[in-house]
DNA sequence: GGTTGCATGTAAATGGTTACATGATTGT
DNA sequence: ACAATCATGTAACCATTTACATGCAACC
């Protein structure tokens, strides 16, 4: 599942710009799960309309270049659909948030508690933005359903990280505690 | 966070060949949040080898090419602490399986409903090799407190994927059902 | 006066995976 | 007989990011 196929699932929403759809990737919908930056949209979109999976509109503009909007052909619409039947490829995850705190007994108790404060915070804004989102009421059903995934699971990370933050910081600070046991 | 960190980090559990640092990203620990592959780790562990973090002792080994067995030195003990002290970079996941499912209303609703007796499966499988692993009940701190998370938030997917599966089906087998509310 | 947002694009560098090469042993 | 596990390593390939190039408008 390259970037090509990823711009033909933001077309399939509606038309849009290649600048519309970074910011599909960075802030939208699909941030959580997926992201692509300018250097590789660009390139994707270009090669989409040379294989005639998408239209590209030129939009004039004063003191700016040209605004290109692209929208899906029969033909990409086609290829977009096949492109879902395919298994998909295993979730992949990095964090080194989770690296770094799997190594916590290396680190000062003080700084274990900046970086679960500062995660704690980051899923609660996260939520909040997820939570009343405008555009998501009239969202298809799969878009609903993977938002409420996105949101009962940081949920749970973010319960997590607040219940058993003070029992993490005691053990890093003290370990010997754990040894006597 | 390179593969170089992350081998140092793996060494700093105790001393191990490639082969088995590997296996530390494909089904241990860290396999849910960090992968590598043979290709990244071989050429990582002779840099680090030529940098002295590690040091390197061949085991001779009847048929089968010698065991290099790394072990971090004090050098790359201190690399390590250094690089855990960094700012971690923004957690990166990408996953074909919730951007699919953000489009299931151009999929045939049999289809929804595999992907995601898929995915439940695995959690579930996933979930009972963290909950009785033998190796995680002398883990440090951090170990176990990651592990934990790991259990809640596959916890809370596998859950909601339960809950809400049924509903998102009977939405995409009759969308008129939504547009006629 | 500096940053952010709008808007497109290219080229180099990065960092990694995949496939290949080798080969014995053990399990199905 | 075939696949998997153990064990190391290289090279080609890949996709993507980062940095560069350009430039105006609005905000602080």
């Amino acid at each position: 599942m390259d970037v090509k196929i990823l711009c033909l699932g933001v077309l399939s929403r509606g038309e849009a710009s290649g600048y519309e759809i970074k910011k599909a990737f960075e802030e939208g919908p699909f941030s959580h799960f997926h992201q692509a930056s300018f250097g590789s949209i660009y390139p994707a979109l270009n090669a989409l309309s040379a294989e005639g999976l998408v239209a590209c509109r030129a939009q004039a503009q004063e003191k700016r270049p040209d605004k290109k909007i692209y929208s899906l052909t029969a033909k990409g619409r086609d290829v977009f659909t096949t492109a879902l039947l395919a298994e998909p490829d295993h979730d992949r995850m990095r964090s080194d948030f989770l690296f770094i705190l799997s190594f916590a007994q290396f680190l000062p108790p003080a700084r274990v508690a900046a970086l679960i404060d500062q995660r704690i915070a980051w899923y609660r804004e996260s939520l909040e933005r997820m939570e009343d989102c405008e555009a998501a009421r009239c969202s298809p059903p799969g878009a609903t359903f993977v938002r409420g995934m996105g949101i009962a699971v940081y949920r749970a990370a973010a319960e997590y990280l607040e219940t058993n933050r003070d029992a993490l910081i005691a053990d890093v600070a003290e370990p010997e505690a754990l040894v006597a046991e």
